[in-house]
DNA sequence: CGAATAGTTCGATGTTGATCGTACTACGAT
DNA sequence: ATCGTAGTACGATCAACATCGAACTATTCG
C-alpha cells in the first residue's frame, strides 16, 4: 500500500479567482461540504453526487486545480481533502463564511 | 434629482452559489474591490475597467441579481454599493476574507 | 426644444465549461 | 494471469456566459 499525492498548486500559487469560481459550482460547493465534515479525507466515490463517475473527476480535479482540495492515492482509492490550513491562511474567514451558508 | 434603486434579492433570498459564481470572475472580482474601496458608493463608469460600457452593465447587473451590490439611480448615474451588512450576516468571514486576497 | 451624457438592452459571436459514454490505467484479490 | 473495482482521460455535445457594437432610454444642460 503506497500513497502518492496528485500534484497541486503550492500555496503561494494559489488564486482566488480560481478558487472562488471552483466553488462558484454547486456539485463543487456539495464536494466541499462532504470534505468539510470529514477532516480525514475521503474517498470520491463516498461522496453522493447527482453525476456520472467522469463528471465527478472532472470537478475534483478543478477543485485539486485551484488548490482547494488534495488528493492523494491510497490502493485504488483516490483520498480527497480540505486544503483547510492553506485557504484559511490567505483568505481568513472565506471558507467558514461558505461553508455557514444555509444549505 | 430622485433616487430610486433597481431590483435586488431580499437579504434571505441570496444564495451562496450566485454569489461565490459571481465574485468568481476576474473583472466582477476588480469592480467589488473598488466598491470595497468606497463605503459611500460609486459610479460604474469611475469604475476603471477593461471592457466596453455593455460589457461592465452585464457584469454590474450580475453582481446586483446576485446580491452582492445595490444600485441606485441618482440623476443620470448609477451609484453601485457593496451590501456589506447582507453579506456578512449571511456568510460571516467570506468578504474579508476574499478582500484580504494578494492582488 | 435639441444636444450631450450615462447607462441599459438586444442580438450576434466566440469561448468556456458541464455532462456523458467509452476506453483506458492502476491496484487488489482469487 | 485474470477478473473486478476505483478512478482517470478523451472526444463529443450542448448549454451557459463574456464580449462587442448598435440602438435605445433617461436625465441634465443650454
Amino acid at each position: 500500500m503506497t500513497t502518492k499525492s496528485l500534484p497541486q498548486p503550492d500555496r503561494e500559487e494559489i488564486r482566488v479567482e480560481s478558487v472562488l469560481q471552483a466553488l462558484g459550482e454547486p456539485v463543487r460547493l456539495q464536494i466541499i461540504r462532504a470534505l468539510a465534515d470529514a477532516p480525514q479525507g475521503i474517498a470520491c466515490g463516498d461522496i453522493e453526487l447527482p453525476v456520472t463517475a467522469s463528471t465527478r473527476a472532472h470537478h475534483l480535479r478543478t477543485l485539486r486545480e485551484a488548490g482547494v482540495l488534495s488528493t492523494r492515492t491510497d490502493g485504488t482509492r483516490r483520498i480527497s481533502t480540505l486544503r483547510r490550513e492553506d485557504l484559511d491562511a490567505l483568505y481568513p474567514g472565506l471558507l467558514t463564511g461558505i461553508l455557514s451558508a444555509p444549505r
